[in-house]
DNA sequence: GTCTATAGCCAGATAGAC
DNA sequence: GTCTATCTGGCTATAGAC
């Protein structure tokens, strides 16, 4: 028992090193660009070891998706125990999170254009129940912030939801990164600021 | 001459044709899902005969680029000859008028990692002088307006700037008409009022 | 489960006749 | 300039030895 749990590690350890040599990869290239030559040289193994591990290139990125989910709802669980946070607060606060990670090159960055990634990605129900649950306790957040008036009621919740989930992909964050000219905390603010003053009440 | 100039026109309406196929694909799929192939069937052309008119695949996305920069500045002229518009009018109308484009699928999409179409941009004057006329005429409303207080004047214009290129191409709007369950006249308000509504002094 | 070597395929680009 | 046919390279995925 000892031993398969010590080799069963063994396999975690290294399929999460996998993981984050996609997860770095997709940050950087983006999925079409992103080899699997280029992820199996970056983890140091020959690739056809990566296909004992992961069944197809798919694989690579879902699973790659499914760990930044399960760090969001961790990050968005340490929020829920704070009942001193307006729920603005906790929606402010994740997306400030997503940015961070953005800006650090740790956002895998996924097309939804490309049909065989997204023809996995709805059957990965690891994927799909993780998305679920961020969306649940974002759109819990979002009906909370439109009731106590700091998010305006009028708009769809679904239009805020989206509108957040897009902000943690904006391509502007990275591009006033690369100016050099702001540090990242400002950026952010910059960014949180005309995101949340716009779905402010007006 | 007036032989050679009929030609010259052939080969014109040709190439618009051409364009017009790439640029929809562009839309649809995105540049790395796009094929060439794809390209040649669409407009009815063998794909060698493409390359008689644009170089590669990637010249292709270029021209692409260049037309619907061409158009776009078009429909600022017909702003700038308005002096009743106030500056965030204008940059309203012209976001207004790339998210119209947006919804009707004919705004071409292309990723910002790919390094060879990239390459071929930055070599592309043509692209770049009418990308440089967008962003000076873009710019010049932007300060303005932050001077008559319609835009926060403590933002950078760049962010500014940028922000209102992000919505052009943002995933938004396309997946709020994907749920047909709002106009689309709707959908670009919404999303204009959040966007502009950030920007202001708050 | 790891490796080397290779199969199989697809897409960008071109040759050469007309 | 247009076509058919083909080349070429790169990429996903796998075979098979160890």
């Amino acid at each position: 028992m000892a031993k398969i749990s010590f080799r069963e590690q063994v396999l975690r350890v290294r399929e999460d090193a996998i993981i984050t040599s996609v997860n770095r990869l997709l940050a950087e290239k983006g999925f079409d660009s992103m080899t699997v030559d280029e992820v199996a040289a970056d983890v140091g193994i020959a690739k056809a070891s990566l296909y004992k591990h992961f069944a197809s290139k798919e694989a690579l990125a879902a699973a790659a998706m499914v760990r930044v989910l399960a760090r969001t709802l961790e990050h968005m669980n340490t929020l829920t125990g704070r009942p001193e946070l307006t729920p603005v607060q906790c929606l402010r606060s994740v997306t400030g999170w997503a940015l961070q990670l953005q800006l650090a090159g740790e956002m895998p960055a996924l097309p939804s254009q490309n049909s065989t990634l997204r023809a996995t990605l709805v059957s990965d129900t690891a994927y799909l129940d993780r998305l679920n649950e961020v969306s649940e306790q974002m759109g819990a957040w979002i009906v909370a912030a439109q009731a106590d008036g700091s998010i305006d009621d009028t708009l769809p919740p679904e239009l805020v939801l989206y509108t957040l989930f897009a902000r943690a992909c904006d391509p502007v964050p990275g591009v006033m990164q690369a100016s050099g000219q702001h540090t990242d905390e400002r950026i952010i603010e910059w960014v949180l600021q005309t995101c949340f003053n716009g779905l402010r009440k007006s």
